[in-house]
DNA sequence: CAAGTCAAAGCGTACT
DNA sequence: AGTACGCTTTGACTTG
């Protein structure tokens, strides 16, 4: 019944796999801090149940007064219970003041400065997460710019080669004429009368609603 | 307080 | 089944 006591997200079994979908929080190390473990299995879950069963019966999760008396170098997991409430209380509000924190410790059990750092780590890794799928975001807008920027490159190169070979006015679908951008109208400039005809509306792009939507 | 970092804890998997 | 290992999550600390 130990086991999950803190993972609220199902992890990805194959990280590599999937980078591009779905943004994982990474907080990768750069050493080999954990690697291999020296201690057993069996030991490792003997100590995971002992300080799930301590904090479940109300015993404290303060680091300090670790009963293995080993100065509060062992970190300690919340329980499901506590990160529950935490969850709760990070909903409502993302920043606590002193007498909410006071308040959460109190019912969580657990020291103000635990509650405290325990939301400035969600603040961070939730500003990361949203970094990440902003980055996403960005990255299909890219893509999708560029290739639009592509085709209308293909879309001038035809239009030019077909000028070539027939220089005289075509008659060309008007969503397709490309408008000059700097003087915002079409090559006939000795018409002085018809020249308020071809007023132009700012063009934008958005690629991901549809393309070209000029005019 | 945010950002960066460390390191313990936890999980999945390949190997024996 | 037990172990080692790689990787992620997360509590805690440091720095600016």
């Amino acid at each position: 019944m130990a086991e999950n006591t803190m993972n609220p997200i199902k992890k990805q079994p194959n990280p590599s796999s999937d980078h591009c979908l779905e943004p994982s929080l990474t907080l990768a190390l750069s050493g080999d801090s954990c690697g291999g473990s020296s201690f057993s299995i069996a030991s490792a879950k003997r100590e995971r149940e002992v300080a799930s069963e301590e904090s479940e019966k109300g015993g404290e999760n303060t680091s300090e007064e670790d009963e293995d008396g080993v100065n509060g170098k062992k970190k300690l997991r919340l329980t499901k219970a506590q990160s529950g409430l935490l969850e709760e209380a990070f909903k409502l509000h993302t920043t606590l003041n002193p007498k909410q924190k006071q308040e959460l410790a109190r019912d969580l059990k657990l020291r103000p400065r635990q509650v405290e750092v325990w939301f400035q780590n969600r603040r961070a890794r939730t500003k990361l997460k949203q970094t990440e799928v902003d980055c996403e975001y960005l990255k299909r807008c890219c893509k999708a710019l560029t290739e639009e920027n592509q085709r209308l490159r293909q879309e001038v190169q035809e239009l030019k080669a077909q000028k070539v070979s027939s220089p005289v006015y075509m008659h060309v679908p008007a969503a397709t004429v490309a408008v000059c951008p700097s003087c915002e109208q079409l090559g006939d400039t000795k018409s002085t009368t018809t020249k308020n005809s071809f007023t132009k509306k700012p063009y934008f792009f958005n690629p991901f609603t549809s393309s070209s939507a000029a005019c």
